[in-house]
DNA sequence: TTGTGCCAGATTGTCAACAATCGACGATTC
DNA sequence: GAATCGTCGATTGTTGACAATCTGGCACAA
């Protein structure tokens, strides 16, 4: 990028395809990126006008990049009344841990066979990171570190689909925990609470690391269950006359 | 519906929040039924001009809606050059299975300890009508009946987000079985391809059930599979210039 | 007071015109 | 003849104006 304007031809196609970015595309990431690290609460209303004035464009692309983030699951709309941030209920959070543990599961399954030094390595690396963000008390940074120290898995998988599954969960976990983290000021992972999850990948039972996962999910949905439950109006209603 | 003209004010509206419908949601369901049903066959161009005017509605509508389906898989497209329905690799075959037993594992777990009577003679009885339709030399509706067989475990497990991994899994399904049947003429499930399956249903231990789940999805992803290899083109191209 | 109907504002849905970009074809040059 | 550059048609991206619909509140009557 840097050098892209030495000559008339953009340099960086010679290496790699990089179509241009849209408006829309754009829009999609600064708006996820708006809602996950909470600065849209959930049920807050998104009001396309408004958008459209915030990020300076028009509605069209908004509107086309709000149907992406619906289809995430981060938005949801009611035609000719209104939209708004999703919200979580206790039975979502349920099933966004029920059904990670399923997938998570199912992605060490196909990468366990391998025996991937590269793989455990990393999944080391990813912890020390995540620890350095906690000793740093950067909040919102230890909640991206979390998620892509569980996210490696589903790479490491080389399951497309599964990814894609991962991404929608991930979504979803990510409002929950930025909801989390407003609330409480700091959300407060453990320095060790991947010790364990660590040891287990490294060892050779696979029933092991199986169980280990199980078992960090229920610590999870736990940790989640208490504080939804503590605060039954999270949410940044009413849904209607709010300028954002 | 039938008796929605018989006043000013929709009867209908009583007993159920209905929205009226918007020309975007019609034009999703239309062209997917289009994608899916195999009128515009993988590979083949969607181009927006002529989807707009094939539908009778601007583009803005008909892009939305295009972005839903993109979401959903069944479409893909790339900024400034094109779109054109997605197309299915051998190894996309092989992640929709493998995920797909693990679903609907998952699945059948969440609804195994009910212990539920209804759900056993609904898988029954949709097994009847699949099989009907069998007996009708009716494949389109086979594929259709033999989606909503399966598709009743996930329902009836409650899971709203397994559902709408379902949902997902279906569209890819579909997708690959429409070419399949286009090619082949009739996709020809066996009449009794689900007998082991309920009679494990039926039965008491679960892991026969997870067994049976495993073998099912073993057995069409290797029909799947030699079709795919024997039909390297499937596709519609060329990607460009073709009015549909 | 209670219920009912209507009205106005707000919001989303739809449209048609215009701009930006891409891919292919052909002219041109060495 | 091969490579390069420019041009042109096709296609998607973007915009602003206009239409349809919903929600809430207010006037009015029982």
């Amino acid at each position: 990028m840097a050098f892209s304007d030495l000559s008339t031809s953009d340099v960086g196609a010679l290496f790699e395809r990089v179509p241009k970015a849209t408006l829309r595309a754009h829009i999609v990431e600064r708006l996820r990126h708006a809602i996950l690290a909470g600065d849209i609460p959930p049920g807050a209303p998104l009001v396309e006008t408004a958008l459209s004035e915030r990020f300076d464009v028009s509605r069209g692309p908004l509107r086309e990049a709000l149907r992406q983030l619906i289809e995430e699951g981060l938005v949801v709309t009611v035609p000719y009344t209104g939209t708004h941030v999703a919200e979580l209920s206790v039975e979502d959070v349920h099933e966004i841990y029920s059904l990670r543990t399923v997938l998570e599961t199912f992605a060490f399954e196909q990468v366990w066979p391998r025996r991937d030094d590269r793989f455990r390595a990393e999944l080391r690396r990813r912890n020390d990171v995540l620890i350095a963000s906690i000793d740093a008390d950067d909040d919102r940074a230890s909640i991206l570190n979390e998620l892509d120290f569980h996210g490696l898995v589903y790479e490491a998988s080389g399951h497309k689909l599964l990814q894609r599954a991962w991404h929608g969960l991930r979504g979803r976990l990510q409002l929950y925990w930025a909801a989390h983290h407003r609330a409480h000021g700091r959300r407060g992972p453990k320095r060790d609470s991947h010790d364990s999850y660590i040891e287990a990948a490294f060892g050779a039972e696979f029933d092991a690391m199986k169980a280990e996962i199980a078992d960090h999910m229920r610590r999870g949905v736990e940790t989640t269950e208490k504080f939804l439950r503590s605060m039954p109006d999270l949410s940044g209603k009413p849904k209607r006359g709010v300028k954002s």
